[in-house]
DNA sequence: GAATATCTTGAACGAACATTCAAAATACAA
DNA sequence: TTGTATTTTGAATGTTCGTTCAAGATATTC
């Protein structure tokens, strides 16, 4: 017998920024090796092969996203509030320089849409799942009276989820503060104005 | 003496949507040959390498997205009704099944980015040049009294950028004709309302 | 039509890749 | 401590990649 080697969320982590730093296919396993501390061997072991690897990181990144998004909606503040604190903190992420400022998701299905099929559907479902998390904050507000009662909370999340999108693709080319904010406001102010 | 024989427009095209369908990393030069006709030793010669063919299909993407563009504003109409045309071409783009669903320059920009800085310069300079081009239209409709006279222009046209980024991500996972229709009904909206 | 300059062809190359596996290391049970 | 089951290790494997280059093909020139 012998005891469990090394810890999984931890490892998990570290591929995520891996594959998020060079993509999935620039990724190659020496890189996962120095980046996780696994040698190739380990890796084959627990995750069967490097796919298996990023579908364990995407589930990772489901888990850690999940926790955080409910950290930002925790309080008793307006949910409208709420909304737009979550909303500048992404402005930060974008206009940090290290791999933290892409989405694993956004960068994953962009790199294997219409090449991987089974990848593309975690990957749907997760920011579906994203998606209807904006839409019990919406209906939140609305029920609280931040919103009026005719607006539809699915089509609302939506289009903030566009815009979240956009604002990412948008922050690679145009890092600035100033820029990212007053696009990012606007977003907010059409919303929920 | 003799002339190269290939078409040098019809293979830059043909490597474009190469690149399009399967990203640059995962583009073999089997694909390429494929793809343009062309043997390796040719490509090689005409575009020194890879990278090389890249680049070439990256200015060709612009000088033929210039030319569209500049078709939807040629005519006579009010500057935002060619701007309504030219979104909802968008959306049909977005919902085709081919690879004309894809923009060269943001999956080359979200493949490459923080990996090959001149590239990311060239596609940065590419999308700034558009964004120029839908300031002017922006400009072109305040001056017509379409807009009110104190909208700044090359905000509206970021905010439009980012918008049309989200749309094509979005329709990565939500290839639904209503809703993209809806979401591209609604940025309209905000932008010129 | 011969000479020549250029392009085309595709086999060959080393490098890098994901993956495998047998040997070495190690922790637990006895 | 000894035996054993399991993990860790990293060199070896076969494949695929981008790239090269010398031989063959062909248009142009004289």
């Amino acid at each position: 017998m012998r005891n469990a080697e090394f810890d999984r969320e931890k490892v998990l982590r570290c591929a995520m920024t891996a594959f998020m730093d060079k993509g999935y296919g620039k990724t190659s396993m020496q890189d996962l090796k120095a980046a996780t501390g696994l040698h190739p061997g380990s890796i084959y072991c627990a995750f069967e092969n490097k796919r298996g690897l990023l579908l364990a990181a995407l589930e990772q990144y489901r888990l850690d996203r999940s926790i955080e998004f409910a950290a930002f909606f925790a309080d008793e503040r307006p949910a409208l509030m709420q909304l737009k604190a979550y909303i500048d903190d992404l402005v930060q992420q974008c206009l940090s320089c290290d791999s933290s400022q892409a989405c694993l998701l956004t960068k994953a299905l962009n790199e294997m849409a219409e090449q991987d099929a089974e990848v593309q559907q975690i990957i749907a479902n997760n920011l579906a799942a994203w998606q209807q998390a904006l839409t019990q904050v919406f209906e939140r507000a609305k029920s609280q009276g931040e919103l009026t009662s005719g607006r539809d909370c699915e089509h609302l999340a939506r289009y903030l989820a566009m815009g979240i999108y956009g604002l990412r693709t948008f922050a690679h080319t145009h890092p600035n503060a100033e820029t990212l904010q007053a696009l990012a406001d606007q977003l907010y102010h059409d919303i929920c104005a």
